[in-house]
DNA sequence: GTCATACATTTGTATATACAATTATTGTAA
DNA sequence: TTACAATAATTGTATATACAAATGTATGAC
């Protein structure tokens, strides 16, 4: 992928900028991706990495707060995003009885299963982005991401 | 940033898992940062793209198709959009006189002007963003970049 | 106990985006 | 020249997201 071709411009872009440009731009071929492996299963990036999440806990529920700290990305809705799932039938929710501000999500056995399908289709998707990618380089990479 | 303490996990995740978490978590980052960046203009990151598009072409106008081609993000609705930035009178509108069908989008003189403060504003997020990386960092960021 | 405050979630609202259907215009083949 | 397909933009609709305000619950000071 090269930016300056696909922006379609012959002016040189300082390196900075072209940078930022040039992860949106990976960032864009990344989602699209992602989306284009979930969709048959009828679930937002961000509903599967919620089921992601409530799986680690192995069991133990998780509070809407708890969710929101853990997701890759924030957002200010989490009930309404549990609603989806909710509806679907993949967590149950339940008032917690110590403290009845706050509700405990846990995944139930249709949501387990489902996530099981996706990880599958995820694990393809991944390989096929990173396809070009060695394993030195995909090491390069996280080192370089820890720097943002 | 570190991946696992951000996800509170204590397992190891694959590599390439691993890979495509961490790139997520630090385009939050980056878009949180470029979002605070953008909203005294009360303008988004797509209108400040479209903005700086327009005025690449150097006083030619360009028609919607050319705008959603060169769109650092591509989206469904770029009508909409210019609608916005007509709204604020950053840019003209005129239906092509050739062909009918097509629609030239101007920047104008307001365009330029706020566009010109928000160069000065993203330069320095930009700085910021990237301020732990050395030029052959960044160089090195954007060969990887290039095998997406 | 009462009040103020903090906490956890929910709801309302405006805006953004994805996707499909529609409108208007142009080019072209019979 | 009519009919059909292709092009360009617009509109409709459903869903997603950001942000603020509201609701219900718990806690500590007095």
């Amino acid at each position: 992928m090269n930016v300056e071709e696909q922006l379609k411009t012959d002016k040189a872009i300082p390196l900075e900028t072209r940078t930022i440009i040039h992860f949106m731009l990976v960032n864009n071929t990344i989602n699209e991706q992602i989306a284009q492996t979930l969709k048959p299963f009828d679930v937002s990036l961000q509903q599967f990495n919620v089921l992601r999440i409530l799986r680690g806990q192995q069991g133990k529920p998780a509070n809407l707060s708890t969710l929101n700290e853990r997701m890759v990305t924030k957002m200010s809705n989490t009930t309404r995003l549990v609603d989806k799932l909710l509806a679907k039938g993949y967590v149950k929710r339940v008032v917690c009885s110590s403290n009845r501000r706050k509700v405990e999500i846990t995944i139930i056995e249709e949501g387990n299963k489902i996530l099981k399908k996706m990880d599958v289709a995820m694990k393809n998707t991944e390989a096929s982005i990173l396809k070009n990618f060695s394993r030195e380089e995909l090491e390069k990479l996280n080192n370089l991401f820890n720097k943002f």
